[in-house]
DNA sequence: TATTGTTATACTCTATAACTATA
DNA sequence: TATAGTTATAGAGTATAACAATA
């Protein structure tokens, strides 16, 4: 347990990171936002799964998952295939094309960070990505207990280390889109 | 400079870091969502400031500082006076029913921050706010170096250590609203 | 003419709810 | 009846551009 000014500043600190993320997105094509570049990296990590999975991986409504899978399905980066265990399900998988945007824009994200992060070492960028997937895990705890393995990865591209589970979920008492009553 | 693995990781690690704000935001009062509650905290730490200034701390456009602005004005948290130096400009001062509304919203998101992050220790903490610190710097480095000292502080309820500048700018050759060509 | 701030418009991302199809 | 996914609608946040007032 920690000082409460610990934790004020550590909100002030988040807060912040959203101009963080801004600037990084500002290097993406503009038919890849940052919304379809996410499901290009899961599936290319996790492999093929279907969008419940995936909405679980990104931590967001599977509605809103649909509509990024939708984006990315319509340029041909990834394939939509029927599962043949359920009728309602679909399997997504990452198509060549969408391996190779991936590629794209998995260098340009890389050489922004190069750009803005050259003063800082190898280990203290390491150092940094444990303390951010602590932080996503503390949060993401609920959510990625009732998290099955990936069901239908193994026959995709797949990536490697299954040490990501998506991100949220808060302590347990608040449901999605319920606030403190002003 | 680190290995490109890492910035890889970095990358992913942020875009998750989306649902631990959004975690934490659904404590907030509905009247008071992220963006008015930030415009609270910077004009108590940093005492009041003009409109410019303001935008330069959150590292977002003034046409959307004006609406946070307008919002925790219209509810009376904020007061926008005339700056006697320049009329083109306005001061903003927390009121007294602003200072209180902090405190309540400053309360709610320590505690679910406290229970949230019950096993990190204050030093653990303490570790992660660092990192976050220097890596908002390293982004807004560019951004930062014009910012000038708070012209109109002192005189507001004001907080303590100015070590914040809010955060954003890329690399210095990306302007804002320009992404890569797809 | 340049700058401060406001307003109008558009885009991204997200959530809720209604709906279809299948289990 | 319950679940997987889609679509419609609404809300929060941001950026660009046009505009008003002042320097």
């Amino acid at each position: 347990m920690a000082r409460p000014s610990q934790y004020e500043e550590l909100a002030r600190l988040l807060s912040g990171i959203g101009a963080v993320k801004r600037d990084l997105a500002r290097v993406l094509p503009h038919d890849c936002p940052p919304g379809a570049s996410v499901v290009l990296v899961l599936l290319n990590r996790h492999g093929a799964m279907r969008m419940s999975r995936l909405a679980e991986l990104m931590a967001i409504d599977m509605s809103v998952t649909s509509r990024h899978v939708a984006h990315v399905a319509d340029r041909g980066w990834v394939a939509r295939e029927p599962d043949p265990c359920d009728g309602r399900s679909r399997i997504l998988r990452l198509t060549e094309t969408g391996s190779r945007q991936l590629t794209r824009i998995t260098d340009l994200y890389s050489q922004a960070l190069a750009r803005t992060l050259r003063d800082w070492s190898d280990e203290e960028v390491g150092r940094l990505n444990e303390m951010l997937a602590r932080l996503r895990d503390s949060f993401g705890d609920c959510r990625a207990r009732h998290a099955r393995p990936d069901e239908h990865a193994g026959t995709g591209p797949a990536g490697g280390n299954d040490d990501d589970h998506g991100g949220a979920g808060l302590p347990a008492r608040t449901p999605p889109g319920t606030r403190t009553p002003a």
